[in-house]
DNA sequence: CTGAAAGCGCTTACAG
DNA sequence: CTGAAAGCGCTTACAG
């Protein structure tokens, strides 16, 4: 019933412009609509296309007009929700855009980034936008972009690259958070996961301390627990959290895979999150609000930074300037239910 | 710092050609390795490409060997983690073969995969392996199909395209899933989520009824809540069928995803799932082990599937034969902590 | 309104 | 071992 194998070769415009009796530049200039074809001609060509099941060769196109329609999109973890839903973000700008995505999960190997751009490069992307891996080094990226192809990074700013960056505003979402589990009374307040490797975490940690100094509570390295940025990494971190000899009442997670990994292995330990121990996460992935409890958290509108990203790509494709700033989206705190006062005031309340 | 924007034109092969002073042949040929050309010659060649800093112009090559190394990926919903999954498998495949991955995901809109089936058409990629909409037409696929383009469909079986097709065993999966619930004492069973325009659905609900035949238990259909394949459609589902006379005990899902938000909306029922209700997913997406309980599910190593949706698609494109039948993985069922034996059953033996 | 010609950056016989 | 020439499927001035 197929016949696959037996690729036939396509139709081309000289075939169309035989079929029709015209030249290959009237099929041209039908195919883009010019107004300077006779409306009886158009229709004889596109008859002639219909029947031969004509496909425009795009990379022909491209070719002779030296340009590209293709973009590249190079994702460092696709298997987390949060890059899932910053992915879509981005590859529905780019479709919106009359472009189309190249992708690559990189999953977090940075050997891989470099193969993948190099493969991008060949392939004459107009442009990338890239949420860079965690130690990912800047060089490709930079070759890339001295070469002319415009790039954007997300969501893990790469200060040495000088690369247009547009994320989330990770120091103060961070700032939000803690200052909540302050206000509802606590003071030994962990940092889980993540490494420092990583500018997010790094600005992440910024915030948490930030928040700390406003309110007169000293920072204490022990607190900050580094980790994957999974759900394995949330379990590991808040077992060394809780072993300490002072242990936390409250942790801010560097995202929500952590907090879901810690509350998890919270209640394996019989630990009630939101009555005996206070969590936040932070991305608002969709998981946080149907996890149980429910997940307080910092969200950034992922989607849409994700497009933003992109629109801000297609910009500098169409000739636009470098702007001289880097775009943050603001955050916001969103409270559902993993946090409450800590066990010890009320019960000094209730006495 | 960046001189985007100032795009300038790539170097060519004849500007390498002139540099080291040698034809453009001898370009092309050392490009490809080729012995015929004298070590000194290709050193110079070599040299005069990085000091131009050339990158190979894929494109071009493809248009005059009228073949392509690009292969399109059209995933439904890159949101649902079990799809992601899928995604990197596929990805990862088609990378390691020397491929590049072409993206869409269509989010379950069936008029966005015509567009991006033709867009990926033009593009003129060597390939295509899609895991179709819910309710999507074959028409666009079985026309790229005959245009001589190797399609493999994988997930969502499309029975009248004939088109070749990589999945998991769902009437299987879907039997040993309800033979352990039977097993634990269960006789009223819900089938929660999806819909029947699904295949994956019908096929899920018919090893569901044929489970149920096995042990003599009648089919009652108003046991089985339709409803959308993701934490709210579990949501739904699960209060359709505890609105019911005669309530079930336990409730296979049409996936994780459903499972998790029956879970959730039980909890907030204060109805404890491990204990009062049993659950078992489909899909086993790594958030099934980290859930509150943990998820029995069942599993179809995704990611492999992935992996052999592209194998396949891969020999294809190289010539090889179109098989026979399909390709079907074996299921597994994994035991978490989401079920037991009905609470009636229990209180009985107690007494 | 339509046609002939050149050229995008490659590869591939074919000579030498 | 290396070079000259043709051609992949388009677009784009340029004539007419």
């Amino acid at each position: 019933m197929l016949t696959t194998g037996t690729r036939k070769p396509r139709a081309t415009i000289v075939d169309i412009a035989r079929l029709a009796s015209v030249s290959k530049s009237t099929v041209s200039l039908v195919l883009k609509g010019s107004t300077l074809v006779k409306a009886e001609t158009r229709e004889r060509v596109l008859g002639a296309m219909r029947q031969l099941g004509y496909v425009y060769n795009r990379g022909a196109a491209n070719l002779r007009m030296a340009r590209s329609n293709i973009v590249g999109m190079v994702i460092s973890d696709l298997v987390n929700p949060f890059f899932a839903e910053l992915a879509v973000g981005i590859e529905e700008a780019i479709y919106t855009a009359g472009y189309v995505p190249l992708l690559a999960n990189t999953g977090e190997d940075a050997d891989r980034q470099d193969k993948v751009l190099r493969s991008m490069s060949e392939q004459g992307v107009a442009g990338i936008v890239i949420s860079p891996t965690d130690r990912s080094r800047a060089n490709t990226l930079i070759e890339i972009s001295r070469s002319g192809v415009p790039i954007v990074t997300t969501m893990r700013r790469l200060e040495e690259s000088g690369l247009p960056y547009v994320g989330q505003d990770n120091f103060e979402g961070e700032r939000q958070a803690v200052d909540y589990l302050i206000g509802l009374g606590h003071r030994r307040i962990a940092f889980l996961g993540g490494h420092d490797t990583m500018a997010t975490q790094r600005e992440r940690v910024a915030g948490y301390r930030s928040a700390l100094a406003d309110h007169a509570i000293p920072f204490d390295p022990a607190l900050v627990a580094e980790g994957y940025p999974n759900r394995a990494g949330g379990v590991e971190a808040v077992r060394v959290a809780l072993a300490l000899d002072d242990p936390p009442t409250a942790a801010v997670c560097f995202n929500d895979m952590v907090a879901v990994g810690a509350i998890r292995e919270l209640s394996r330990q019989a630990i009630k999150v939101g009555r005996d121990f206070s969590i936040v996460g932070f991305d608002d992935i969709s998981e946080a609000e149907h996890n149980a409890p429910p997940l307080t958290t910092i969200t950034a509108e992922t989607k849409q930074l994700g497009a933003q990203a992109a629109g801000f790509l297609l910009d500098l494709i169409a000739g636009g300037p470098v702007p001289a700033s880097p775009v943050i989206g603001a955050t916001r705190l969103i409270v559902r239910e993993s946090c409450s006062e800590p066990l010890g005031k009320r019960a000094r309340i209730r006495a």
